[in-house]
This record gives structure tokens, C-alpha cells and sequence, in this order.
RNA sequence: GGUCCCAUAGCUCAACCGGAUAGAGCAACUGCCUUCUAAGCAGUAGGUUGCAGGUUCGAGUCCUGCUGGGAUCACCA
């Protein structure tokens, strides 16, 4: 049963009896009822008002008084300016419960018949994940589980950048300075340990940068003179005529790095059905600059580059082959764009990627639309906003950047340290103990990158920003434990969770109710939207309706055994949900807390 | 300079297709643990939604201009 529909069904067919005007339901907007007001449905009334010359108080009434004399949901109304508030039988409250009880799928929607990919992380392999990789792959992570909740089959995939020159730059310093340590020897973490050669090679590069102004070149030519980066282009060029001792080089400190990496996306908790690497990669895409000159869509100029005129379309023009005949970024994009859709026939193809590359992905978009992709309109670019310190901007330069793994271990001893303080883990084994901290630490950062609208820059600070209380992932969980152990003490006390035909509802029951029935419809909204934020909201709505229930109504003093049951069953409901949900934010809600 | 994005309480964030008196959390203050987990609940205080116009029954939301911040405009990725 869906309220929603069926009173926009009431709404449209009592427009139609009172005042004769056509509406489709789905048009009429209904909206959740304002706290301090009666009511859980409002319909708003002023659209109508010039239309039917009648006031929007007047509109209402006639609407409310139909939809009450039909002896449906509808139980109650009032009209507050030209606002009509509907209220909802217990008896209605009850019977929608019933459906959410019973059913074990609650909030997986309907198959679609449709394929999504998710390409998110898509890491460098020359320096370790930082605070801004973390806000990338929980959202996409998130996503993916959304859209699978939603109805749509998903491949979540990651396109590894493991080749290029600042590949060959941080390969190079390793060979100049590296005295060939290793993650084992040096007991330093393979992503971190490639990472530091990586800021190796930028010092040196910078000193002899300096030598050379010094010695009377001009900065910008030094910059392309330094013999460093000349050695680190010849690596290019080495690797890429497949010299083994490069190839050597580079598969050894590959490996580090997908070690490191394995690592840390273990931690954080997500994972990918395929990963695409750049070196398989990078050479796609130039039959497609061909495709294109046939189709006219792309132009070549004298000196045998070839561009896309785009200033039609309000954007420039572009680039997409080199004069040499060589790839730029965005040739390899458009070939894997083809090979994605080969592997994977989708409806939808979503890139989680950094809004600083919105231009990058307009360009790449419309050049599909313009080759007649049949794919080309069910790409989206999740684009996501920076995360900001206090200081401003993360620089890798000034030492000012977040290490994901350092991030995610300082949660960890947070946690650690609160719930000792808080006395919360008598009865756990240390391994228990250990696995709540992972848990709570998660939650508490996957939470406040998530809750936020991905589309905007968020601040994060790393002294404060990630608390336990209040509107948290913690908060949340915290709920979610509270209910098991109530659901713990039911067990051993016999009680069978049952949804009853009859009871008379405290208020705080049917707003658990309401907020329960709310669950699906978010599920279609956040995948629709690409936000992970409207479940987040959801999850701490839902979590805050329960807490207040929680301090004001008895379950295990309550003498009625209906409502004893009802109770129970209620509070297993809003576990399932709280589970669910924060499973789509890839946080797991623990048993106890 | 062109294009795009952002600006809401002291701080971090909400506000669904334009709807009621703009909501939460943190921080501050006041109550509430002899009862199902106080990582909690209830309450107080905190706002000219950057500024100026416009559209309309109604604007944080749409339009124009301005101010401030950011991104991008490479034969880099």
C-alpha cells in the first residue's frame, strides 16, 4: 500500500467531483505535514485558488470534508490558511505496518531491467589516498549500493592511472636514491613508500630548478630543462617501447602500491566487480578520432592535430589528438567509454570524479552524443566538491594533505578511547572490542562525508569535525544497538514480535510509522538524485523519531500484550530500516555499543 | 578576461517541482539515570538566507545586476 498514491488517487478524484477540474494525481503535490501542525499529508491549496475564483481555505474544506465522508485513510483534517492537513486512521497506520513487518525485502524496489556502472576511486598509482580520495569512494560506493536497492543491476568498477610521467618520476628517483628498499625492508606501507620518491623526485627536480635560474635561465625554460624531467620522459619512452628493466621497475613498485591499496580499500570498505588500467587503456581511443573525421565531427588543422569545434555548444574547441598522432586524456576516455559499454551493455554509466573536471566531462559527453553513442545520454558525472581543511585548500606541496590511512587510524583510537571512557565494553573479547572501534570509526567519518550534498565543497577539520554525538553515524548506530538489545530481552522473554489489527497508537508509533513508510520512496529519490546524503538524512530522521519513542513509551512495563508485541515489532522494523540504510552508506550497525 | 559552481544561526550542515512561523547537530545555558543502553531525552537562547532590484497569491529556492570565495579554460592527467 502506498498512502501517498492513493490519496493523490482521492485528492484528483475529489477536484473531479467538487469542482470539476481535471488533475493528473501524480501532479498534485503533497508534502510531509509540518511538526507543530495536525496532520502527516498537507496538500497545498493555493494553486487553485485563481483558477476556480474560489479562496484557498474554501478549496480545502471541500477537499478535506470529501476525503473524510469516503471513510478511507483519511481520518481528520484541517485547513491552516490554504493549507489541508490530512491525518491517518490507526487502523490505516496499522495496516501499512503490517506490510513493512512481514517483509523482508522492505525498501528493494522493483527490478528495473536496466545496467548501471560506477566508476569511482580511480586512484594515482604514484602517491597513497587521501581525505579527498575518502569522499570519493564512499560516494561511490554508497551510489552503487543505492542504485542496486533501487532496481538496477550494477558493476562498480575503478579506472587505475598506473602509467604516465609522474609514474616515471617517482620510478626515477627511486632509482637514483632509492638504495633499493623495499615496503619489507623498510617496513613502510607500498603505497607510501612509492609516494615518497614520488615527493623525492619533486625536490630534487625544484633544486635543480633553482641551479639553473640561478645560473641565468629563465624559470619556465628551467622547468623544461631540468635534467631530471628529461630523464623521466626518456623513462617514458622507455616504458613505452616495453624496455624490461622499465617494465621490471615499474611491475615491482606497481605491485607495492596495489598492495597498499588492497589495504586501504579493505578498511574503508569497498570494493569493485572490475578494475581498468590505464596501461591496457591508454591506447584506445584512436579509431575513434577516425570515426569521428569521417562523420565530420571532429576537423584536422595543417599541422595534423585534431580538434572538436564545440563553441556551438557554448564550450571551446578541443584537442583530441595530438600533432604527433599521440593520446591526450581525453582520447583514452572516449575509447574506454566504448570498451565499458562492450563489456558492460548499461543504460547508465556514472563517473564519481571531482568537480574541477566538469568541463572535461561536458566535452566528453557531448563528443558521444555527437558520434551517435547509443549510451551517450545515460552518462553522468557524479561530480563532488572539495574537501576544504580549516586551512584552506589540501596541498601536497605544504604538507598540508590528510592521509586517508592516518585518518581512518585516528578515528579508530577516538573510538577507542570513547568507548572505554564511556565503560560501553564489559563482556566484549578484545577481538570484539577491536572490531566495535573499526565499526564506529567508520561510521562516524562515512557519515560526515556522506550527510553532506556531494555537490558541494565541505570543510572538514580534523580536530572536531568527526563527533559521536548528535547528528552522526555513531548517533545512529547507537540506536540501532539499543534495539537489538531490546530485541535480545524479547527473545528471552518469550515475546513475538507481531503487528496487531488492532491498537490504539501513541503519537510517537505513528510518526515511526510514517517515517518506516517513507523508506522505498528515498531509495528511488537518492538514486535519481545520485545522492547518498538523502539516506543519510533518513537514517538520522528515522534513528531521532525512534529515540524519542524510546524515552517516551514503555515497552517491557506495558501491560496490554498487543501493544507489548506491537512494540517489539515495531522496534525490529526500525532496526531492519536503520541496518539497511546505513548499509547503503557502507556503514554497519552494530549489535552492541 | 570567457565559462561554470558556491554564499543560510558563532561553527558544520538541512530545507523534496517556488509553499505555513527557514530546520538539525556542535558549542552555551536549564532540567531528566532505583525503570528497555544517558554515545540519550526534553527545554532555553541563537537568522534582514552576502547586497540591490524584479517575477507572483507566495522567493533561501526563479530572473537581472553587484560583492566575496572557488573551479576551469594545456599538444598535463
Amino acid at each position: 500500500m502506498n498512502l501517498n498514491e492513493y490519496i493523490q488517487g482521492a485528492l484528483a478524484a475529489a477536484l473531479q467531483q467538487e469542482f470539476a477540474i481535471e488533475v493528473a494525481a501524480a501532479d498534485l503535490v503533497l508534502q510531509p505535514t509540518k511538526k507543530e501542525f495536525e496532520g502527516f499529508y498537507t496538500f497545498v491549496c493555493f494553486p487553485y485558488a485563481k483558477q476556480l475564483k474560489k479562496s484557498p481555505v474554501e478549496i480545502g474544506t471541500k477537499l478535506g470534508e470529501y476525503l473524510v465522508a469516503e471513510n478511507g485513510p483519511v481520518s481528520a483534517f484541517n485547513v491552516v490558511q490554504g493549507f489541508l492537513n490530512l491525518s491517518i486512521s490507526d487502523q490505516v497506520w496499522l495496516e501499512l505496518f503490517a506490510t513493512i513487518h512481514g517483509n523482508e525485502n522492505y525498501g528493494q524496489l522493483p527490478d528495473k531491467g536496466q545496467k548501471v556502472m560506477v566508476e569511482y576511486s580511480s586512484p594515482n598509482t604514484n602517491k597513497p589516498l587521501h581525505l579527498g580520495h575518502l569522499r570519493n569512494n564512499f560516494l561511490g560506493y554508497s551510489i552503487a549500493e543505492i542504485l542496486k536497492m533501487g532496481g538496477y543491476e550494477v558493476m562498480k568498477t575503478n579506472v587505475v592511472n598506473n602509467r604516465g610521467i609522474h609514474i616515471c618520476k617517482s620510478m626515477l628517483a627511486y632509482q637514483l636514491f632509492g638504495n633499493n628498499e623495499t615496503p619489507a625492508t623498510s617496513d613502510i606501507k607500498g603505497d607510501h613508500l612509492v609516494g615518497k620518491y614520488y615527493v623525492e623526485f619533486d625536490k630534487a627536480y625544484k633544486a635543480q630548478i633553482s641551479e639553473l635560474v640561478e645560473g641565468g635561465m629563465e624559470k619556465e625554460k628551467a622547468e623544461k630543462e631540468a635534467p631530471l624531467l628529461k630523464q623521466a620522459e626518456a623513462m617514458l619512452l622507455k616504458w613505452e617501447e616495453g624496455d624490461p628493466a622499465t617494465i621490471g621497475l615499474w611491475e615491482m613498485m606497481n605491485s607495492w602500491v596495489y598492495a597498499g591499496f588492497d589495504e586501504t580499500y579493505k578498511k574503508m570498505g569497498v570494493n569493485f566487480d572490475k578494475i581498468y588500467y590505464e596501461s591496457d587503456t591508454y591506447l584506445l581511443g584512436k579509431d575513434i578520432i577516425e570515426e569521428g573525421l569521417e562523420k565530420g565531427v571532429f576537423y584536422r588543422r595543417p599541422d595534423n592535430s585534431v580538434w572538436i569545434d564545440l563553441t556551438a555548444d557554448g564550450l571551446d574547441e578541443k584537442l583530441v589528438l595530438r600533432s604527433n598522432g599521440t593520446s591526450v586524456y581525453i582520447t583514452q576516455d572516449l575509447g574506454l567509454a566504448d570498451l565499458k559499454a562492450e563489456d558492460f551493455p548499461m543504460q547508465k554509466s556514472v563517473y564519481v570524479v571531482g568537480n574541477e573536471q566538469d568541463y572535461h566531462f561536458k566535452v566528453l559527453f557531448l563528443i558521444m552524443q555527437k558520434l551517435g553513442r547509443p549510451y551517450a545520454s545515460g552518462l553522468y558525472h557524479l561530480s563532488y566538491g572539495m574537501v576544504d581543511l580549516p586551512s584552506g585548500k589540501m596541498k601536497s606541496r605544504e604538507g598540508t594533505v590528510v592521509d586517508a590511512d592516518d585518518l581512518m587510524q585516528e578515528m579508530n583510537d577516538t573510538a577507542e578511547e570513547m568507548t572505554k571512557e564511556l565503560g560501553k565494553i564489559d563482556g566484549f573479547t578484545e577481538e570484539e572490542a577491536k572490531a566495535l572501534y573499526h565499526t564506529l570509526a567508520m561510521g562516524a567519518l562515512k557519515y560526515f562525508l556522506l550527510k553532506v550534498d556531494p555537490k558541494k565543497r565541505m570543510l572538514f577539520n580534523p580536530q572536531e569535525s568527526v563527533d559521536f554525538q548528535g547528528n552522526t553515524g555513531p548517533y545512529i548506530q547507537y540506536n540501532h544497538a539499543r534495539i537489538r538489545s531490546i530485541l535480545r530481552k524479547a527473545a528471552q522473554l518469550e515475546l513475538t514480535p507481531t503487528a496487531p489489527a488492532a491498537i490504539d497508537l501513541h503519537s510517537s508509533e505513528r510518526d515511526l510509522i510514517f517515517t518506516l513508510s517513507q523508506f522505498p520512496q528515498r531509495v528511488e529519490d537518492a538514486g535519481n538524485m545520485y545522492s547518498p546524503a538523502l539516506i543519510a538524512q533518513y537514517a538520522y530522521d528515522l534513528a531521532k523519531t525512534y529515540s524519542q519513542f524510546f524515552s517516551e513509551v514503555p515497552i517491557f512495563a506495558e501491560e496490554n500484550l498487543d501493544k507489548k508485541q506491537f512494540r517489539v515489532a515495531l522496534s525490529k522494523a526500525v532496526a531492519e530500516v536503520i541496518r539497511k540504510a546505513m548499509g547503503l552508506l557502507g556503514v554497519t550497525a552494530p549489535e552492541r555499543m
